[in-house]
DNA sequence: GTAAATGCATTGACAGTCTATGTATATACC
DNA sequence: GGTATATACATAGACTGTCAATGCATTTAC
């Protein structure tokens, strides 16, 4: 995994994947994990900071659960704020890897 | 443009550039700017610290010529390191971009 | 003659991820 | 019973890299 790459991408991978199904911070790592075949080993340090600016910012609502008699999960979904920033940074993420796809000469068909 | 997203591709798209013909630090943003169709817009500010980086660490080798009575351009060319660099780099964006398409489920044949 | 484009370069502000650390429970194995 | 690993949240300081702003100067177009 590339962190510099990261960079522009963490909160459109997080909005993605509490998208789907709410989830809480650990399962995020592991989702993100399995979806992206073991590229991205999110890292607490860059996630938890994202959950919780995505939350300032109201991408993002919060509850808590009990999994146990000692143990709780804090749980994210997006709010319709959130979807809504997901959407922007989809285009926006399929504009930017065009253009350097364009820079690179890279023919369209090769991008399986 | 978005700048986070630039980050971790500056200097691969840099690399590019010199790659097919040695290029001055103006020429090459109007290079980048013509292959990415008006996406990358680079300001002095990213370029010139990339440029000089890239020369430190044997990326690239430049050399001044004249262009008129009192214009100089210092044109810049990938060295051997430079080139590996760059194909280590397109391999690592590849594998990049196929692992957030793979977190955001977007089926391969959308990828035009 | 004057505005815009060309050309190189640096500085300080800012954003965002990383490593390292802290605290604690749950599980698997011997 | 003990120990290592996985689970679970969170923060602090280091580090990297782009940005806006600025500076200086030449060339071109009107």
């Amino acid at each position: 995994m590339d962190s510099q790459l990261l960079a522009g991408t963490l909160e459109m991978l997080v909005l993605q994947v509490v998208t789907s199904n709410p989830a809480y911070g650990y399962q995020i790592t592991q989702e993100v994990l399995q979806r992206s075949k073991c590229y991205f080993e999110l890292k607490e340090g860059s996630l938890y900071p994202a959950l919780h600016r995505m939350e300032r910012e109201g991408f993002l609502e919060s509850y808590w659960v009990e999994a146990g008699p000692k143990r709780r999960r804090k749980y994210y979904r997006a709010t319709p704020q959130g979807l809504a920033a997901l959407e922007k940074k989809q285009a926006e993420w399929h504009r930017f890897s065009t253009a350097v796809n364009g820079v690179l000469g890279t023919p369209a068909d090769a991008l399986a």
